[in-house]
DNA sequence: CAGATTAGGCAAGTGGCTTGAGCATATAGG
DNA sequence: CCTATATGCTCAAGCCACTTGCCTAATCTG
């Protein structure tokens, strides 16, 4: 492995990462869900499991409490999620996503298909699948964040 | 290629990319370049062939040249790119790298490589290339840009 | 050489994030 | 118990990278 391949791997990556964030990004709007940003499928990612409290939100997403609040009062108004007593605390709240908030998980999820599907034609099965394990072998098992 | 397939996939990239990213970033700050942000990589990557016009730095990272040029004050205040006459243009200015700002591209070069070595020996010199060549091939191969 | 186009800069506004402070509920110690 | 500390969340203000809107200077077009 020299220099170089080094550098067209990150090339490659990064590229690759790119096209796929704008392919989810553009199927959600294409399927009628145009009031959200990337970052937002982060949050429905953190809280499809069963919900989730402000301070979970926000350590998942790496940003202050405020931040996260701020995101949940934004997805509340646009009728995503809602915010719930917490049944064990009466301090917190718990986030869940609502129908539409579930509709728009779905949406995600076949776009990230369309996204993916072209690219499984042209490499084949085989070696698709080779990338998905390698990939999943080199990166950190940690939660799913905005790059950057 | 199932939808759960593409989830993973999907989970994988960017995982792989935000390593990546992060990889760089730490390891160019390790090097004494602590006044950068990932975004400046991809300002330097545009202008090290031969230096670029403020609106062509605009156009490469999809923001106003407004933005760029903003960013450019920063880099030149930083010491890392100047400011110069365009040869053929007199409406134009010419921003190209300084020797700072060359030793910070291969600060960059160099953190790339440390990150990107772990991975080859999980994966093997065979894999590892392989792994290169199918993001190439399922890339588009525009201008590398921040994913988000 | 007059009008349209293009490169870049100046000023003000915006959105997503931060830090700082404060209130309500929960947990721990005497 | 009852006080002291910790935790969950919110309100308020500020910051910073970016935007839109407008301007001047230089170049291209007919």
């Amino acid at each position: 492995m020299h220099d170089d391949d080094a550098q067209s791997l990150t090339v490659g990556l990064l590229a690759a990462s790119r096209a796929l964030v704008d392919g989810i990004s553009a199927g959600v709007r294409a399927r009628g869900f145009d009031d959200l940003r990337p970052a937002h499928g982060f949050t429905f990612a953190r809280l499809a499991p069963g919900g989730a409290t402000i301070t979970q939100l926000a350590e998942h997403l790496d940003v202050t409490r405020q931040a996260a609040a701020q995101l949940v009062d934004e997805l509340t108004a646009k009728g995503y999620v809602e915010r719930r007593p917490h049944p064990d605390d009466g301090r917190a709240r718990l986030i869940m996503l609502t129908e539409k908030g579930w509709a728009c998980t779905r949406a995600a999820d076949a776009a990230m298909a369309d996204t993916v599907r072209p690219w499984a034609a042209a490499l084949g099965e085989r070696r698709m699948l080779a990338l998905r394990d390698d990939l999943i072998r080199i990166a950190p098992h940690g939660p799913l964040r905005p790059t950057w």
